[in-house]
RNA sequence: GCGGGCGUAACUCAGUUGGUAGAGUGCAACCUUGCCAAGGUUGAUGUCGAGGGUUCGAAUCCCUUCGCCCGCUCCA
């Protein structure tokens, strides 16, 4: 479509950066593209990192209760079946055949009424547009024949977009009463279309190991990376000398085979989650320790866990260390929003999530969320594999020796009456209660997980930005910046010689170079002019920029042999540093 | 998967009734240049998304297909 560059629109302009300067291509595009896969480019590829990096030191290197894990990307299909992504990520699905609308193959509820057959539908006026397959539709019992066909109009037109215009004017061909149906699934429950043969609809991509490539080999690469923490949790038990409460984190790629992928990389099918699994105590656990659970109320004191928490402290807890990190890479609560799941949101086996959003331009959507699973994950894959998964706490076991009969007996009681499943029958709780006894337990968690390349789009769309520069001459240009935090920019630091043609400048800005190299990435730029310089990094959003000038090398002006000019992406200010000065004052930006 | 829009240089886009493709920006080289996209000279880059068809001749017309965007749909 022609436009003027002018009602571009700002996503539009980031994907166009992204292109021409190297952070994200479309996957394959000399083949004319794959859908909904993306790669990062050199600079994309750095930012990534970064983010990545950022990531994993707060969350596991900066902590002592959290370790790491780097898992398969294809595992046992026994663990989706366990975790429940077979059943709800492989429906058979039906589609209505006018409308397209799409529904589960089992959910359809049985209808009535008097199946209608069209044998096409036109419109006589000039685009002469005509649908000429045969339809068949519902029309419910006590559905008045007017209202029915105009429905059936309303379904058309809109199936066929602009081409067959307003409803009103689609006139209906050879309409036949066939049947009459009583507790029929073969018609779609709102439209009344009639559903196709039901197909599987799978969001799991699937592939084969092993040569012999039969329906026995089927595998799945994983559509999230929390399973293989749950499925290794007994493992780093009992490698790492860990102890409840502890997390296991991992980053790394999941695939799913969306239906539409879209909004540049934010649905892609395959991308990086930073899943953190952190196991806490269940809430009995901690009352048979401390006595009581604390509550969790409006300004409750965060900052540091304490023994006593209960699940819906942790949940708090790990919602503001989240948003923490969230602020330390630069996206502070103005461009975040907070999404608290209702009950009737909430999956079944979910007792509280969170969404952390950000604001997108093309809308307010998911960068990560943060939900308290229970034991759910854990007792399925126990249930599953076989395996005892329930975590020995000595603590809890010493608590509760402690306790006499009565007490216990107590306990039970209380346990009982508190319970929020009213079908949890009293054997249970008291086959559970008498584990707790014993110190095991299958520890409950929370779970923070985040998507990588969401972040790094929501990083690249906030650092955008378009600002009016006037110069001294009072003309007045556009400067693109992207405001990156120094911690997560792909290039740190641009080292410009002020004129390439003069060798002393050159190979001092060289050493500089050499000096810097080490510790951060650094971009060497000598062609063009200063100023055009300064503006290719600030469009790669590098923080600093170095110049090497005739001072520097002492002429003239001998105080200032040695020194360079520092100048700030953001401020655009420029002041001079000495040149030993200059490593400590990028590492303390960047670290 | 359905409907609509679009696909021409790295980017943003022109391209007339069908006659062998252009601009601006960017990029590279050189000259000039003392700090915010400076000036000058020169230069490179296109299977016109892909495949097929019609035609003496296709970026342009037709068919198929792939990709992107929007809406529906889907969405742990």
């Amino acid at each position: 479509m022609s436009k003027p560059a002018t009602t571009e629109t700002r996503m539009e302009k980031i994907v166009s950066l992204c292109k021409r300067r190297g952070f994200i291509y479309q996957s394959s595009e000399i083949y004319g593209g794959i859908g909904g896969f993306w790669d990062y480019g050199p600079l994309g590829a750095e930012l990534k990192r970064n983010l990545r990096d950022t990531w994993w030191r707060a969350m596991t290197r900066e902590r002592e209760d959290v370790v790491g894990l780097d898992a398969t990307i294809i595992m046992h299909p026994a663990i989706w079946r366990a975790s429940g992504h077979v059943d709800t990520f492989a429906d058979m699905m039906r589609e209505c055949t006018i409308s397209n609308k799409r529904v589960r193959a089992d959910h359809v509820e049985p209808q009535s009424g008097s199946v209608i057959r069209f044998t096409g539908a036109k419109v006589p006026t000039p685009g002469n547009w005509h649908l000429d397959r045969t339809i068949a539709v519902l029309m419910k019992q006590g559905e008045h024949i007017e209202s029915f066909r105009k429905r059936v109009r309303l379904l058309i037109a809109q199936n066929a977009g602009a081409a067959a215009g307003k409803p009103e004017e689609i006139e209906l061909l050879g309409e036949e009463k066939i049947d009459t149906i009583d507790g029929s699934v073969d018609f779609h429950p709102e439209t009344g279309g009639m559903l196709n043969e039901a197909r599987p609809f799978n969001l799991m991509l699937r592939t084969y190991v092993g040569p012999t490539a039969t329906e026995n080999d089927i595998a799945y690469l994983r559509p999230e990376t929390a399973q293989a923490i749950f499925a290794q949790f007994k493992n780093v038990c009992d490698s790492s000398r860990v102890k409840v409460p502890f997390g296991i984190g991992q980053i790394g790629k999941a695939f799913r085979n969306e239906v539409t992928p879209k909004n540049f990389t934010f649905r892609s099918r395959e991308f990086e989650q930073m899943e953190l699994e952190f196991f806490i105590k269940p809430d009995e656990a901690v009352r048979l320790i401390h006595g009581s659970v604390a509550a969790w109320h409006e300004g409750a004191d965060l900052s540091e866990p304490k023994p006593d928490w209960g699940w819906e402290m942790w949940h708090r807890y790990w919602v503001a260390q989240r948003t923490a990190y969230y602020a330390s890479i630069g996206l502070g609560l103005d461009v975040l929003e907070y999404h608290w799941q209702t009950k009737a949101d909430l999956a079944h086996y979910a007792r509280a999530c969170v969404d952390i959003l950000y604001k997108f331009p093309f809308g307010t959507d998911e960068l990560e969320g943060i939900a308290a699973r229970g034991s759910f994950d854990l007792t399925q894959h126990q249930t599953h594999s076989g395996k005892q998964l329930e975590y020995f706490d000595e603590e809890l076991k010493a608590a509760c020796d402690a306790m006499n009969q009565e007490q216990k007996t107590a306990f039970i009681e209380e346990t009982h009456a508190a319970r929020t499943n009213l079908e949890t029958s009293r054997e249970e709780i008291t086959s559970t209660c008498e584990k707790l006894f014993k110190g095991l337990y299958i520890p409950h968690v929370i779970e923070p997980s985040a998507g990588l390349d969401r972040l790094a789009l929501a990083i690249l769309a906030d650092a955008f930005d378009e600002e009016e520069v006037t110069d001294d001459k009072g003309k007045t240009e556009t400067r693109t910046v992207l405001h990156f935090h120094p911690r997560i920019a792909p290039i740190k630091v641009g080292v410009f010689p002020l004129l390439k043609n003069k060798p002393e400048l050159v190979s001092k800005a060289r050493e500089i170079v050499a000096l810097l190299r080490p510790h951060m990435s650094v971009f060497y730029d000598e062609t063009a002019a200063i100023g055009r310089r300064y503006r290719r990094q600030d469009e790669v959003g590098t923080p600093f920029g170095v110049t090497i000038d005739f001072e520097t090398l002492g002429e003239e002006k001998p105080e200032f042999k040695d020194t360079v000019t520092l100048r700030e992406r953001d401020s655009m200010e420029q002041r001079r540093i000495p040149i030993a000065e200059l490593l400590p004052f990028l590492l303390s930006k960047i670290l």
